[in-house]
DNA sequence: ACTTATTATGAACATTGTTTTTTATTTTGT
DNA sequence: ACAAAATAAAAAACAATGTTCATAATAAGT
C-alpha cells in the first residue's frame, strides 16, 4: 500500500537489470521470473509492469545494457594488447590483428557471460514492435568496429564489399561463438579462440588474393 | 475417463510433434503451450506429460525432428543442382560448390521454418541431462557432410586441420543464418546467399593458400 | 488543514506446467 | 463367462506465472 517514495523510476530501472544480470550469472532464464525480480529488489511485480510495461520489455532492458557492456569489452584499451606479441610492421597486419582480437573478445565476453549473451540473440521485440533506437544502435556500432578495420585492409574496395565483409566476418565469429558457448557442436572449448583466428586469417587472406590480384 | 485406445504412444508421439511443427510454422513458441497441443491433437495435457515426461522434453523430440528433416533437406538430389550452371571441371571446384550448396540450402531451411530452427539451437537438455544419442548423432552428421568434401579438397591435410575447417565454415554458415533470418543485424534478406558464398569461397581460398604454398 | 493528484500495492484473474486422484476400459485368471 | 487385477487416460487439484485493477498510503497544491 504505497509506502514512501525511496527510489526514482530511473533508479528502480537500474535495480531490477542489475538483479537480472546478477542472476543470470548463476541461474538461468527459465528459472528467473517478475516475481523473483521484484522480492528481490524489494518492490511488487505490478510496480515493474508500471515501469517496465512488461516482463518481456523488462528483459529487453536488460539486453541493451548487455550490448553496451559487450561494446565497452569490445573496446577497452585495445592498443597495448595488440603490441604483446611481436609489434606489427604494416598497417594491415595492425588491422587484422584487432579483428582477430575482436573475435577472442567477443567470445570471451559470451562465455564469461553465457546467459546474458544468449538473451540478445534470443529475445526478440514484441509482435509488431521494433527494436528500440539503442537497441538497434548498439548492434549497428558493433559493426562498424569492423568495417573501420576493413577499410584500412583493403582501400580500393568501395563501401558495399566493405559492408559486405563485414557482416560475413561478424556472422562467422558469431555462429562459431554461439555454437562454442554451450558446446552444442563441439565439446574441446579451448579450440576456439584457434578457429576464430582460423576465421579471420583464412577469410582475409582470401579476400586479399581476390581483390588485388598481385600475384600469380 | 479413459476413452477406447485409440492410439499407440508411439502415434500419439508423432501427432504431438507434427502438431507442434505445424503450430510454429503460423506463431511463435511463446504463444504454444502443452495444453494447446494436447486440445489440438485431442488428448489430455497429463497424457502427454506421461509420454515425453514434460514438456521441455517434448520440445526436445521436435528439435530432434526438425535436425532429421534439416538433414534430408540438405542432402537430397545434390547432383543436378550442382552442374546446373557450369560443369565443373576439377574435384576440387566440385567440393567448394557442393559446400555452398549446403550453405544456401541451410539458410533456405531455416528461412523457412524459422521458429523450428530457432527452436533446435535455443533449447538446450534440461538440467544436467545431456542430448539424446539421436539428437547428438543428428549434430554429428551434419558436420561430416563438409568435413567429407573438405578431404577431398586438402588431401594433404591432417584429420585435425578437416576438422578445424568444418566447424570454421560451418560456425560461419550457421551464424549468418541466424543474423540472417530474424533480421537483427542486417535487413536486406537478399544479400545472406552472396555473403554465404563469400563466406565459403573466401575461407577456402586462404586456406588453399595457405595450406599448399605453390605460388609465390 | 484540507483537498487533490500520484504511486506503489495487494488482491484478483486467467493461464501455465505438473502431480495426484478418479474412473473408465482392457486384460488376466480361473 | 465372470470377477479381479492391471492399465491408461482424464479430471481435478496445485503451485507458480504475467498482468490487470481497485485501493490505500503518500506527496503536492492551495
Amino acid at each position: 500500500m504505497a509506502r514512501r517514495k525511496e527510489h526514482t523510476h530511473g533508479e528502480i530501472h537500474d535495480m531490477a537489470i542489475k538483479s537480472v544480470m546478477q542472476y543470470l550469472h548463476i541461474a538461468s532464464l527459465e528459472s528467473l521470473s517478475l516475481r523473483k525480480v521484484a522480492t528481490d529488489i524489494g518492490y511488487a511485480p505490478s510496480t515493474l509492469i508500471n515501469i517496465f510495461g512488461s516482463y518481456q520489455q523488462l528483459l529487453l532492458s536488460v539486453s541493451e545494457q548487455v550490448l553496451i557492456d559487450l561494446f565497452e569489452h569490445l573496446t577497452s584499451s585495445t592498443s597495448d594488447e595488440i603490441n604483446h606479441n611481436h609489434s606489427p610492421i604494416h598497417a594491415t597486419e595492425q588491422a587484422q590483428a584487432s579483428i582477430e582480437l575482436m573475435a577472442h573478445r567477443y567470445y570471451q565476453f559470451a562465455n564469461e557471460h553465457r546467459v546474458c549473451f544468449k538473451l540478445v540473440f534470443e529475445l526478440s521485440a514484441p509482435e509488431g514492435v521494433s527494436l528500440s533506437s539503442n537497441h538497434q544502435q548498439a548492434i549497428d556500432t558493433l559493426f562498424s568496429l569492423v568495417s573501420e578495420q576493413l577499410t584500412a585492409l583493403f582501400p580500393k574496395a568501395d563501401h558495399a564489399e566493405i559492408i559486405m565483409m563485414s557482416r560475413v566476418l561478424w556472422g562467422g565469429i558469431h555462429g562459431l561463438t554461439c555454437l562454442g558457448i554451450d558446446g552444442k557442436l563441439f565439446t574441446d572449448q579451448t579450440a576456439l579462440p584457434a578457429m576464430l583466428s582460423s576465421h579471420v586469417h583464412g577469410y582475409l587472406l582470401g579476400m586479399t588474393q581476390e581483390k588485388d590480384l598481385s600475384c600469380c
